[in-house]
RNA sequence: GGCUCCAUCGUCUAACGGUUAGGACAGAGGCUUCUCAAGCCUUUAAUCGGAGUUCGAUUCUCCGUGGAGUCACCA
């Protein structure tokens, strides 16, 4: 039996896509069930649109969802690349031999072909072929040259400096496939254009670096985005030229926007970088990214990623675009962030934190996680306590009392509180059974002491309990809140 | 426009050809409660349409309709 392998084969054009984190986490999923391997590969044959930074924004964003690849080129601490696997170069740029062997060898075998057509000339070709609505295509022009006439071409081209390319020559018939994910797929070759091989700058074209490499890295299943069906009997005709054997494509289903087109930057957030910067914890991306699309069955939501690479199955995986729900996104970071320890999540949320970290911070994190959503909304949280911000003395009054009554409370509240000792404050639970027994002691609503206690305490009509209010602030604070609140109301 | 793919609540989805079509998010209502949040309960809401196969179609087939993707020296 074969080991599955994987691989994830982006183009360092930009910051990693959220389309591009599904499809690796899938890729992953598949390969750590099978105890195989998963292989990122970098396809910069675009010299055009390269990004610098752009690996390496792709190989962060693969360590902060804590995803780790097997083979590829990896981010070291120093900020440098290096590469680790047996099957390198990892990155297109670096195989150029490789491909300029490959492609001779077709042109040898002749499945393929030189063209030296001006971009010019295809231009007008496809807007005559626009004209009579036919298919875009290239009329094979340069298919009708001798081997001698080609040859002498190429002889002129290298003399004078013009360019030409390299292109496949599409055999007539049909290409089918079974696609893992959608069953049975045709296309008659009709369809397929003798795309190029070859570019005039030397570089590959995707379809045959990718034919290349996924064979000689032996990889076993091409997982990749929808948009790339139309162009797998290119794939699937190369390997056949070649000779190879052909991998198990599965086209994953489109990511959406609301308006249910492809995801793009002007409809949504692309980014995954931007989730990060919105305050979102790995666990909730990797948990709702790596679901969509597919679904473990049984009524659940929340789901690890030791769960899902043990339940992953690619033929369960919807063959339906999918569009991001953000609400549902919220609901999920919100039910990681309550579940997260104090320290956890002093950790995660210090980066959004403009203030020090000290032990009321820390504790004021740990109250308000169940009450934000994301991590960018703790900064706001905060604030009520590290100081008391201003507010009107009447909300110190509840609905059910007056202000004599507020101020009698608060100042009986006082009181007992000065009797509480450090134990006391050192716990909620404690806090609160202290002052119950207090509020039944002395035979009180609790409404006319939580309410005006509360808000002494946190300057605002909705906030955290007044005995989480109280642990975080610690006893000195909280008692010149008080005071200040009695004197607010005397005034 | 050609080709290809897709189609269950608004959204994400579940349902060996047999379920009162289930769950989740969002919405509505309620309980709890000092407020908010959380939690709990209840509730609104879907098989695109039409044929066929079958004792029985969300499920299989065909035809429509709708949507999407793709048609570069970009991937």
């Amino acid at each position: 039996m074969t080991t599955v392998r994987t691989r994830l084969a982006p183009s360092p054009t930009g910051m990693m896509h959220i389309g591009t984190l599904r499809t690796a986490l899938f890729d992953y999923f598949l390969a750590k069930q099978n105890g195989g391997k998963f292989i990122i590969r970098i396809e910069d044959t675009d010299r055009e649109r390269l990004v610098p930074g752009a690996v390496e924004n792709l190989l962060e964003m693969f360590e902060a969802v804590n995803i780790t690849h097997d083979e590829g080129p990896f981010l070291c601490d120093d900020g440098t690349i290096e590469e680790r696997g047996d099957f390198g170069p990892y990155v297109q740029s670096d195989r150029l031999d490789l491909y300029k062997k490959y492609a001779d060898e077709l042109v040898e075998k002749g499945f393929a072909y030189p063209c030296f057509c001006s971009s010019e000339r295809l231009d007008e070709m496809r807007k005559a072929q626009i004209a009579i609505k036919h298919t875009t295509k290239y009329d094979r022009k340069c298919l009708s040259l001798t081997a001698e006439e080609s040859e002498q071409k190429i002889q002129e081209c290298e003399a004078n400096g013009d360019t030409y390319v390299i292109r496949m020559k599409v055999p007539e018939g049909s290409t089918t496939f079974d696609d893992a994910i959608r069953g049975t797929i045709t296309f008659d070759h009709q369809e397929v254009d003798d795309c190029i091989l070859l570019k005039s700058d030397g570089y590959p074209t995707y379809f045959l670096a990718v034919v290349v490499d996924d064979h000689l890295m032996n990889i076993t299943h091409v997982l990749r985005g929808e948009e790339w069906v139309s162009s797998t009997p290119k794939s699937i005709i190369l390997f056949n030229m070649f000779g190879w054997g052909v991998p198990i494509f599965a086209h994953l289903p489109l990511i959406l926007s609301p308006d249910k087109k492809k995801l793009s930057k002007r409809t949504g957030d692309t980014a995954v970088e931007i989730y990060f910067k919105h305050g979102y914890l790995a666990e909730a991306l990797v948990n709702f990214i790596g679901t969509l699309g597919f679904n473990p069955s049984g009524d659940r939501e929340i789901f690890t990623i030791d769960e899902l690479v043990e339940s992953f199955d690619l033929s369960k995986v919807n063959s339906g675009g999918a569009v991001l729900n953000m609400e549902k996104l919220d609901w999920m970071n919100k039910q990681y962030l309550m579940a997260l320890s104090m320290e956890d999540v002093t950790l995660r949320a210090t980066p959004f934190v403009a203030a020090e970290i000290t032990d009321v911070v820390k504790r004021a994190l740990f109250i308000e996680r169940s009450r934000v959503s994301q991590l960018t909304e703790f900064d706001e949280a905060l604030k009520p306590y590290l100081s008391l911000q201003a507010y009107e003395p009447s909300i110190l009054v509840w609905k059910k009392a007056d202000v004599a009554d507020a101020v009698t409370q608060l100042e009986r509240m006082v009181t007992f509180m000065e009797t509480l000792d450090d134990t006391a404050f050192s716990a909620v639970d404690l806090l609160e059974s202290a002052i119950k027994e207090y509020i039944t002691h002395e035979g009180l609503q609790n409404g006319n002491v939580l309410w005006p206690l509360r808000v002494a305490l946190s300057g605002q009509e909705k906030s955290a309990t007044p005995f989480e209010t109280l642990w975080v602030l610690g006893k000195e604070t909280s008692l010149d809140r008080l005071q200040s609140a009695i004197a607010a109301l005397k005034k």
